[in-house]
DNA sequence: AGCAGTGTACCAAACACTTGTTACAATTTC
DNA sequence: GAAATTGTAACAAGTGTTTGGTACACTGCT
């Protein structure tokens, strides 16, 4: 399945830089390219010589970098995944309000999301079409993010009749999904965020 | 991509029913299996071999039953998506509160997807692991499923403040994604539809 | 009653192609 | 000239699809 049908238009780049350190230049750029087709046309729909052709080498000479096309989506997988939280974690700690504290978290997760060639966003929504030895190893990466949100949600002052655990996975679900249907004229992220934490917010004693 | 992961445990079942009279009793046998096929594992995971496996017949010989795989899945994803919003309609139609229609239709919509043997459930999410011609074809249906809810939404005396557009889609999302994390042991189906009121209902004046 | 004809339902085998992956050789770079 | 990088070429397996043929039931005809 090739992804032709889609131009991919964004050029190789190389400026955030989501991978760290230990790898080189070049590797890192490869896995920044391969991050992106997996972010777009999803595990199955990204094949290896799709990430060779656009990092400018051919299929087989990938494998002088990866091990194997798994060991590539975890370590993809991981690397976006931390890169989020921290970025979270960053931003939450600048407010003391649960409200607030929440709003940013939603403010910066769905513009990391929604970013023009975001890596993270359908790695999460992937995980039941990937084999299921690589879903072993994105449980913990997984639980890792969603314990900053599982944290924040436990803050909230809402009202006793809620169930927390749900209102974190529908929490966390609108805001997986928020790619699949965001269209960059209408809303920022950061109003998106506003709009959600009017839905989500209910005070504990309000009728 | 075989599926042989998973043990796709139920057997080729003929109960329910979900496509309708023109169609011979064997092809809409096939159709059944296909369905659930392609809600466990996605269009891309779902190979025509593996539905032959599971009819009992050689992949080639699908063939004499439908037109392509495109097609096929074009037709069961319009099945499946018609036989929801009508269900939905015919319960909602049941209320005049525009609350209890809300409810009545997360309710049945949960029903729905979370049946041991769902057939709409991923139908709905893969939308952009498909092909661009299928996704074309898709287009229709989807909109028809959604003005339901639309029209829902628009009878809501929500604050003026909230989005109903967003309102709609965090609803839509919320619902449609219920099936990758429900768990059959812990709510059932119309107590979470409970807890998706508590948190989505807002009366237009309050603070 | 028996026979030809017709259509359904399926198999066997192949087609052209894509998949992840490997072994090895050639090239570039320092 | 050693080491990092890329190409060549193939592997075994899987993909959607087509073709030709077979077994069988059902029809109409004589």
């Amino acid at each position: 399945m090739n992804a032709s049908a889609s131009p991919d238009s964004a050029p190789p780049t190389l400026a955030p830089t989501l991978f760290s350190g230990d790898a080189s230049p070049r590797r890192r750029q490869i896995l920044e390219i391969a991050a992106q087709l997996f972010a777009r046309h999803g595990y199955q729909g990204t094949s290896i010589r799709d990430i060779g052709e656009r990092a400018g080498l051919l299929g087989g000479s990938l494998y002088h970098y990866i091990k194997s096309k798994d060991a590539l989506f975890v370590e993809i997988h991981h690397a976006a995944l931390e890169s989020a939280r921290q970025a979270v974690e960053t931003t939450i700690a600048r407010y003391t309000d649960p409200w607030l504290r929440l709003e940013a978290a939603c403010r910066t997760l769905l513009e990391i999301q929604l970013a023009p060639d975001s890596l993270t966003l359908p790695l999460m929504n992937d995980f039941r079409r990937v084999p299921p030895s690589v879903q072993d190893q994105m449980i913990a990466t997984r639980d890792a993010f969603e314990d900053v949100f599982r944290r924040l949600v436990d803050e909230l002052p809402i009202p006793a009749e809620i169930d927390r655990r749900l209102y974190r996975i529908m929490l966390l679900s609108l805001l997986n999904s928020a790619g699949e249907w965001y269209q960059p004229g209408r809303l920022t992220p950061a109003e998106i965020g506003a709009q959600v934490i009017r839905i989500y917010r209910h005070e504990a004693g309000a009728a």
